[in-house]
DNA sequence: TACCACGGTTTCATTATTTGAAACCAAGTC
DNA sequence: GACTTGGTTTCAAATAATGAAACCGTGGTA
């Protein structure tokens, strides 16, 4: 059961039923969508028909599919240059890709969850889409703790209410009362480990992000193996990510978006 | 005036207000939305309210402006996936990269736009979403011409519908005539050159990429410049291109999602 | 061939949501 | 202190969404 929000209106239905589509792996038939939200049969065609209609959806008449339509492809890059500290963090985790030779991943919190909005592999060049845009666990992630320990009590309340909590491994902090402890020790730490919670033999260290007035923007981590590494080794590594993070929580509150700029008549983009 | 389709129900207009935001390149406050849409102040304000709500805006209460949202970048991931070529291009585009030695983009068609869903750059490493996601027109880039020249007739037409002719440089072909004879000559030829049709300097050789039924499925091109190369050299590679092309087509075609797969209970990702 | 079951699509009276003119409020400005 | 400008809220009227049920086309099966 998707942890929803209370649907607004029309609109709130329609992305419940994007959300569905997109949040499989692979694309669905009318029927398989209809198994899997409560929306009567009707209803449930209308919606899929004006996503589909919009091209927000892909709809196949061949196998009957719908699957997320590339409109959002374009939304997205959008969305990628306007609320994302991907473009300004940019030279930064090159930087830190460079000086440490391990994984670098920045996040910001999307619903509760953690968003990768940029990544440096190790070796292998970067793989666009397939790595950003990427969604994982909040409370059992560095870069997700990281982000949860900073945030006001509100913003927290809501956040954890959002957090579904499965034992990835045996180290996973599975419940509530168990994080708390480990947000608090994380605020006390100044950063936040990944003891293999999320996957065995990966560890990282995060910190998170703040902006001058201590708002959450985002997260960045160093993470590794076992077989590569220690938390201690990654550890001396945290004043080195800490600078980082406050270069780049310093040049997204400098930055503005290039001023006004003739504004073109209404014809769309370009 | 934006050449949309009919907005069908409340979704429609949402997603016209999430365009409207989305394809501006900066930020916008209300008021500035409310001059460009033609929505009445208050529906515009409850759409945006919605919208927002939702996550597929960003509104800064300091500034008071709306961007595109996150969870845009996540639907994005799922789009990308399902129904963009470029998972499947992707060591093809590689390889074609490596043996050129030149610029490559991987298009799709979206209402009638040419969306770049993937790129090798010459030099330079990946840019992400920076790149993806781009939009161009379709009449006067290579990969765009070389789909429109595959487009079945009513295809066609609505596409031609939603070109919005501009001389961007002195060889554009900017009216409906020049532009369809240009076609007739390109589906001839077999691939589609862009003689500096966009940029001054840049010249392009693009092929469809074409399904078993003739279906379009998207455009692959090899970009250059003037400075570096000519045309003629370009189209000495065109036998290369043409046969990635269909490779990619093949292997489209033959790519069927990881199957059913146990669903896992509806715990979200991972 | 007839019968049934399985997706998927359409109808239509009912219901709930959206609509938007206008009023309102909060900050600036002159 | 009156007057913008920019944003938010109200409320009756208009419109769009709803969903049970009927319908259709196809494929399987007796």
């Amino acid at each position: 059961m998707v942890a929803g929000g209370h649907a607004d209106g029309t609109v709130g239905k329609a992305l419940e039923v994007l959300d569905l589509v997109a949040s499989h792996g692979r694309p669905l038939r009318f029927s398989d969508l209809l198994v899997r939200s409560d929306f009567p049969k009707a209803t449930l065609y209308r919606l899929l028909q004006t996503l589909t209609h919009q091209g927000m959806l892909d709809h196949d008449p061949e196998t009957g599919n719908y699957a997320a339509g590339l409109r959002l492809v374009r939304l997205a890059h959008a969305a990628w240059a306007h609320s994302s500290l991907a473009p300004i963090a940019r030279p930064f985790l090159d930087d830190l890709a460079a000086r440490t030779g391990e994984t670098i991943h920045l996040a910001q919190l999307d619903q509760g969850q953690v968003l990768y909005v940029d990544k440096r592999n190790a070796a292998q060049p970067v793989e666009m889409f397939a790595q950003a845009g990427k969604v994982g666990p909040a409370y059992c992630t560095g870069v997700g703790k990281a982000m949860l320990a900073w945030l006001a009590p509100e913003a927290l309340e809501t956040a954890l209410a959002r957090q579904s909590f499965h034992r990835h491994t045996a180290q996973t902090l599975d419940n509530r009362e168990t994080l708390l402890a480990e947000l608090a020790a994380i605020r006390a730490r100044g950063h936040a480990w990944d003891r293999e919670e999320h996957e065995p033999g990966i560890i990282c260290c995060a910190v998170p992000i703040l902006s001058g007035s201590g708002r959450v923007l985002g997260g960045l981590s160093v993470t590794s193996t076992t077989t590569r590494t220690t938390l201690e080794a990654l550890g001396a590594l945290t004043p080195m990510i800490g600078e980082i993070a406050a270069k780049i929580a310093a040049e997204a509150e400098s930055w503005r978006f290039p001023d006004e700029a003739a504004v073109r008549d209404g014809a769309g983009p370009r």
